[in-house]
DNA sequence: GCGGCCGATCAATCATAGTG
DNA sequence: ACACTATGATTGATCGGCCG
């Protein structure tokens, strides 16, 4: 119940309360529902620990493929996901959003590449 | 976590807060459509040039902002209020409506 | 129906700017 | 000069919608 239009003396009032509305309340769902229980591995392993945390090497695969391809076969998920130790969730997780990063970057920067130093 | 972080790490988070008068800008915009604070994409282009920022910031600014309102209701309703009395109090700059009771609805 | 993708967003975190 | 807070950016992962 929200305080109505109380009118009349209110010379301080901190009333206003804004009201709490449903995207104030919105909750995201577990990371993850752990496939199974395996191992954890220091970098690539960290599963549904909610966020996981890439290795640099993890990374750095990740990169080479989507040069060589910005889409994934089922096939190729596999063998990705299974070199790196990672779910196939994640590759394909990790392709989704490798892309939209370099559209956001063709928007605004004009440039694919990676914004490190300006080389020139 | 040896994170060599090539030593410079990315220049782009060196971030220069923005003019105290684009958050003004983007503040106003918030307060005033707390009740979904989502613009779109057309809106965040104007408040992007509007601020002189990038849409992507834009975005950003929304993003956080609304994660960290949650974060501290009562501390942001109090921000909200401020907002909601100045507003009441210049009526002529304000080109957004308010949005008090937008939808309260389904909570 | 199901799985992948897109666009937007969430949420946690990083690193720095600003403030006391 | 330094501890602490405010804030912009990054990013793995989720949500709803669309499509083959």
């Amino acid at each position: 119940q929200v305080n109505s239009v109380l009118h009349g003396a209110v010379r301080a009032p901190p009333p206003p309360a804004a009201p709490t509305y449903k995207w104030m309340q919105v909750k995201r769902n577990n990371p993850k529902p752990v496939p199974k229980s395996d191992f954890s591995y220091g970098a690539g392993g960290a599963n549904n620990t909610g966020r996981t945390n890439f290795s640099t090497k993890q990374l750095t695969e990740l990169e080479k493929e989507f040069h060589f391809n910005k889409y994934l076969t089922r096939a190729r998920r596999i063998e990705i996901a299974t070199a790196l130790t990672l779910n196939e969730t994640q590759v394909k997780i990790w392709f989704q959003n490798r892309r939209m990063k370099q559209k956001k970057r063709m928007k605004e920067g004009l440039v694919p590449s990676e914004p490190l130093s300006q080389t020139a | 976590v040896m994170i060599l972080r090539s030593r410079f790490l990315d220049a782009r988070r060196r971030r220069r807060n923005f003019t105290k008068q684009s958050t003004e800008i983007l503040s106003e915009y918030f307060y005033s459509h707390l009740a979904n604070p989502y613009p779109t994409e057309e809106v965040k282009e104007q408040l992007a040039k509007k601020c002189g920022i990038t849409v992507s910031q834009v975005s950003n600014w929304f993003g956080n902002k609304r994660i960290r309102y949650k974060k501290n209701i009562t501390k942001a309703q109090e921000e909200a209020n401020l907002y909601a009395a100045k507003k009441a109090a210049n009526s002529g700059s304000s080109p957004y409506s308010m949005g008090g009771a937008g939808t309260p609805g389904p909570m």
